[in-house]
RNA sequence: GCCCCGAUAGUGUAGUGGCCUAUCAUACGAGUCUGUCGAGCUCGUGACACGGGUUCAAAUCCCGUUCGGGGCGCCA
């Protein structure tokens, strides 16, 4: 029966049988020592020459990186851990070749690059792997969120016929004797959910972009948190996203105490104020900071900095004018929308909604857009037989799991990413 | 789409026209060692991305190619 190795400890005294990979190993003239790793944790195999000579010889000669099972008497000793497995059995169930490309305990530090191409060896360092606990923690967390909370789990398609929102670049697709593209976005699938009945809906799938950008918080496939509720306003929705942060940044403290610490997380920050500023406060903040913002223009990314410097938190941009925000967005007044952005510093975590819900301003917004309104008529139809007032937003799960975890690149938040020069492994 | 930067052993680096037969660490290999845990000690293997040019002389300067990193725009 295979005990993992974090568990050793509640088994001393017995035979336990632990499989992993040899971490390291350390071998004197006739004592050796490896360091067995899993998914769990590490622990120390012990096996002296006098006592066992054909084991000794062939741990000895094992290369880093293999995988093996071991049993053994689990005794309290003078190891770090305070205990470790005699090992009496052994068995190299796969070699490792040597040298690695890139080392999984080493002093020395690999780059992106290289820790990306060998991605399955990068993810072998605890550190590593505890960046993809706390995400499963987070989409846990929503999921659970979101059930508890009269949520409707959908899957909408991801192959669609025609840009949603405009704006963004897609991934054209061959459909048969047709082309398709990659769905940047399920909102108007989602709004359509609202127009059949479901009330609230969430999703959580990949969205594709095919723009070239080349920073530390893009990627060309992201996983979209999305949700979609009937009958409520922009307000509603930021207290929903309000506590959907709230919630999974609560069950990462609770759940991930260990995996906090080996991201250098060691206080947490629980208490965040999500402050609302408008966008015509914001234009002022950059413009007091000496960036210049004309008022009705697109916050940059420098004054988004200047905004966010020292805010380690995050905070809502709302009132947006109309103009920046898609058709889909209700409007407050003549100038400014019921849209909000989730930021913290300066990235933009969510960006959200009251849309609208009102065909004849759909229509007008469209046109208003440049749009082709005959591209949108699945979508305008859902509009016209009775579609009720809603609210929504989306988060994107990698740039979620790299602020609450202060990760300086997002590509570290994503198992395999997907980004300008990358589509391998 | 625009702009900037980089490429030296498996990994990460030093190097600024001659002292480079290329530094150091780590990894790897051999040896040594009965309690290691970043093991120690001895010895060894191993690299200037590719192509052209300048020069008496190029890792170093220039051009091109390839690969990569980053910023802006845009966005999650």
């Amino acid at each position: 029966m295979r005990v993992l190795a974090a568990e050793v400890k509640n088994h001393l005294n017995t035979e336990v049988e632990v499989k992993g990979w040899v971490q390291a190993i350390r071998t004197g003239g006739s004592i050796a020592f490896i360091d067995l790793r899993d998914v769990s944790g590490h622990v120390q195999c012990v096996v002296a020459k006098k006592e066992n000579a054909s084991i000794f010889e062939e741990l000895r000669t094992l290369s880093r990186e293999s995988v093996i099972e071991a049993k053994g008497k689990a005794v309290e000793s003078q190891a770090k851990q305070g205990y470790e497995i005699q090992v009496n059995k052994f068995k190299i169930l796969n070699k490792s070749l040597a040298p690695l490309p890139l080392g999984v305990v080493d002093m020395v530090d690999s780059d992106i690059e290289t820790r990306l191409e060998n991605r399955f060896l990068d993810l072998r360092k605890p550190k590593i792997l505890s960046i993809f606990k706390v995400q499963d923690t987070i989409s846990r967390a929503v999921r659970q969120y979101f059930h508890q909370n009269g949520f409707i789990e959908v899957r909408t398609p991801k192959i669609v016929a025609a840009a949603t929102e405009g704006g963004t670049e897609l991934f054209p697709v061959k459909y048969f004797d047709r082309s398709a593209y990659l769905s940047q976005s399920p909102q108007l699938y989602k709004e359509i959910m609202m127009s059949a009945g479901f009330d609230r809906v969430f999703e959580i799938a990949p969205a594709f972009r095919a723009e070239e950008h080349n920073t530390t918080r893009h990627l060309n496939e992201f996983t979209s948190i999305d949700i979609e509720m009937s009958f409520v306003d922009d307000e509603e929705a930021m207290r929903v996203l309000e506590e959907v942060i709230k919630v999974s940044s609560k069950m990462v403290i609770e759940e991930n105490s260990k995996e906090l610490e080996l991201l250098g997380i060691t206080s947490p920050k629980t208490d965040y104020s999500f402050k609302k500023i408008s966008y015509a406060e914001c234009v002022k903040i950059a413009n007091d900071k000496g960036i210049k913002v004309d008022d009705g223009e697109d916050l940059s990314t420098p004054a988004l900095k200047a905004i966010g410097e020292g805010l380690n938190e995050f905070y809502f941009i709302t009132r947006w004018p109309r103009k920046l925000k898609p058709f889909y967005v209700q409007p407050f007044d003549e100038k400014y929308s019921r849209g909000f952005d989730l930021q913290f510093g300066e990235v933009e975590i969510t960006s959200g909604a009251q849309r609208v819900h009102n065909p004849e301003i759909l229509i007008k917004n469209l046109e208003a857009k440049g749009l082709n309104v005959e591209s949108f008529e699945f979508y305008i139809k859902a509009f016209q037989y009775g579609m009720p007032p809603h609210a929504g937003w989306a988060i994107g799960l990698e740039r979620l799991t790299m602020v609450l975890l202060n990760l300086q690149n997002i590509r570290e938040a994503t198992l395999f990413p997907r980004d300008r020069t990358r589509i391998t492994p």
